[in-house]
DNA sequence: AATGAATGAGCCTTCATTCAT
DNA sequence: AATGAATGAAGGCTCATTCAT
């Protein structure tokens, strides 16, 4: 998944050449400040990777940070599009999460230029526009509120949990995982790490008893990804 | 204790003139920060904040970005010190994680300035001093790190547990919790989230069973918390 | 001759309105520099007289110093090329001695602001830039250098002379000529000096003997050119 | 004579500990100026240098340039004393401007980091300063003037001659020579030119006839002096 | 729609000089 | 006399944005 096809989302049919340039432009901004950084990612150097002129850019943008919140709006609307369509394919609560999960770290697993655009440059931005990225983080925030609220009503996951902080501990660890492993160089797997990521947050850090140890070693493999994985 | 004892850290009393000038700098840079944000944090803006002419600020500081790293060392340095101390007065590993989180979130909670300073503003920074960041942080890794260690040796922790995804759920989740008080306007209490949070931490989200969930119920306080904190 | 005509050269035609602009902003920093002198000459002071933006300078120049490269530049190069044009229609050695010289006072002196530029301003430049004058100076000097090379061979020039030491009281009577025309205002005609100084030149300050000076006294006329001249 | 015994030049007694500051300070700004350039001798780094704080500097001297101009001067005032002394000692016309050069060439050739400053770096002070140079140097032009003068009163030089541009190309050259050797690293002796220098001011360029040129091989020794020396 | 030349606001940093001690 | 911490003015350069063509 390499072509760019996180960008377009999920529209079924691309309007006309407006939105070539437009996806072009997408294209640009996040192989250009994947590759020079932020303050490397000037406007006229977008332009050039996009090949047009730097004035092309404003019909298609407001503005700089206009760019960036697009490109989080593209990636985490196919996230979730994906999301709704995988979660309803699963059984249980726990399957569900995974599947969240790995829809996740499949998508910037698939495009480390975007994780880094999303997971580090993203946040260079400034205050006034964190509210924009809040707007567009919520419709992810709700899947996976919901899917804790169903966990909860289902008797699976703990009644008197808070559900903000047990929101916040999934996103967290998520953000966590993702940034350690776009930091040091994408050189793992990230997929590989989704059923660690997804047994912790399950179980938490304490061993009920030796048994329930016993049992959860089969579907387990941190052997496999520790050797990929340079420490952070 | 909005007094920036946090700057000096535990250093009982501040060596001379020298010494005041730094701090004052330091102080004034979270101020305005904060207050201004990271764009407008200019240089002039910051000395007139302490009291000083533009360029005794690099009398002190080298560049502008090391006045951010150096709040980073000092807040970071304060609360591993402060760690060692806490630590050590515990009894279980659980006690241990519980404190590591207090001390932290007592430390930011008491000075959202700097909180926002960390959290968000820290991360505008380039790509070159991400590593300097990673070094200021290794001491506050090593003591999780050995946390988690010693849990799983004494087999509270789950032993087949990947250490370095256990570590990063802890930091996502306080990471998180953080950022989103701070965001919201540290209206609430941010050390009022210790024990959900390490609960959540502990025992994951999923409910073993009815009774466990019934134990559990007696020590926490969400209802508290929920009503001061808005959704994010 | 004050339409600086010096700055565009030999082109007959200016190519556009880059061109246009180019020599816009060298004759104002010409101009300016002249007039304030090099650290009175800011970016923004060479831009307002020549009616841009400040980064509009950027766009013809790469920094400061190359609009100072610029102007010796340009000004050599008009000075080689009208060289190149005399010294081919002179008979003798003397003549094209004459002619070089003359072609070098005429310039300058009817352009006393760049003169005051090449010969004071231009000086205060840094070290690595002095190398890159010196390669703009390379023509001019190859000209003294054949000029020299052609009264040797030719019996005319003492053979066993130093050449390298005969270029540089050349240039060095021309220069300190020039720079004693500015420094005092530049009240006098530097083209009524090159007689003497190319006789001066020539000869040397020996009277060979009584007939020798009787014979040279016609076609000389220090008389004139003194009145006007403020001792330096 | 490389233990700045120029400074000092001819005070017989040094006055105090007052003036070993003064010297140390001047000592300390060729050196420094030479090895670091113009915009690498800030004022700290001369008074680091010179074993004092940057605040004594200004006991000692009015201004960063004061420190410049004093330099010129001692340097100036030492070489015009050498001369008077040398200069009476000399019979001929001939002998007196040789002697003028030597002396010249022989105090830069043995300080080549006094040079530097005086052929380079002196040249990049601002206008107002290049009126008191020009105070400083009129002792040397009355010197030579004086020289040039009975040279004519004697018939030994050109009657008509105009005496400023004969002291123009005597100064011109040497100027030249002296900057010449600097640039290219002070490789070769300067001394070594004088003869070679002197007579082509002597004698200009023109060889007068075959007799004039067999007669002056003698006196001449050019080849060796090509050797040492890169062309510039 | 597309261009790209032009704009000009904005700021970090240096360093000669001062002055309280 | 000597110190050296403190001062603060000053300017080259960048780059997001505009707009005439």
């Amino acid at each position: 998944m390499n072509d760019y096809s996180f960008i377009v989302g999920g529209r079924a049919i691309a309007k006309e050449r407006d939105d070539a340039k437009h996806v072009a432009i997408l294209r640009a901004a996040v192989e250009v400040m994947s590759q020079y950084g932020y303050h490397g990612a000037q406007i006229s150097r977008i332009a050039r990777a996009a090949g047009v002129a730097d004035g092309t850019v404003y019909l298609y943008f407001k503005n700089k940070e206009d760019i960036l919140v697009s490109i989080l709006r593209m990636a985490i609307g196919r996230v979730v599009q994906e999301c709704s369509r995988q979660l309803a394919a699963c059984q249980t609560t726990d399957d569900k999460l995974a599947a969240l999960i790995r829809v996740y770290f499949a998508d910037l697993g698939d495009n480390p230029a975007l994780a880094m655009v999303t997971q580090v440059y993203l946040r260079q931005v400034d205050a006034n526009i964190r509210r924009e990225i809040g707007d567009i983080m919520k419709p992810f925030y709700s899947v996976v509120d919901e899917l804790i609220v169903a966990g909860m009503q289902e008797g699976k996951f703990r009644s008197k949990m808070d559900r903000r902080i047990a929101r916040r501990m999934i996103f967290g660890t998520m953000d966590e995982t993702v940034t350690a492993w776009v930091l040091t160089g994408s050189k793992y797997s990230l997929v590989s790490q989704v059923d660690d990521v997804v047994d912790v947050l399950l179980h938490g850090l304490v061993a009920v008893n030796a048994e329930e140890n016993a049992m959860s070693e089969g579907s387990l493999s941190h052997e496999d990804s520790s050797t990929h994985e340079t420490d952070v």
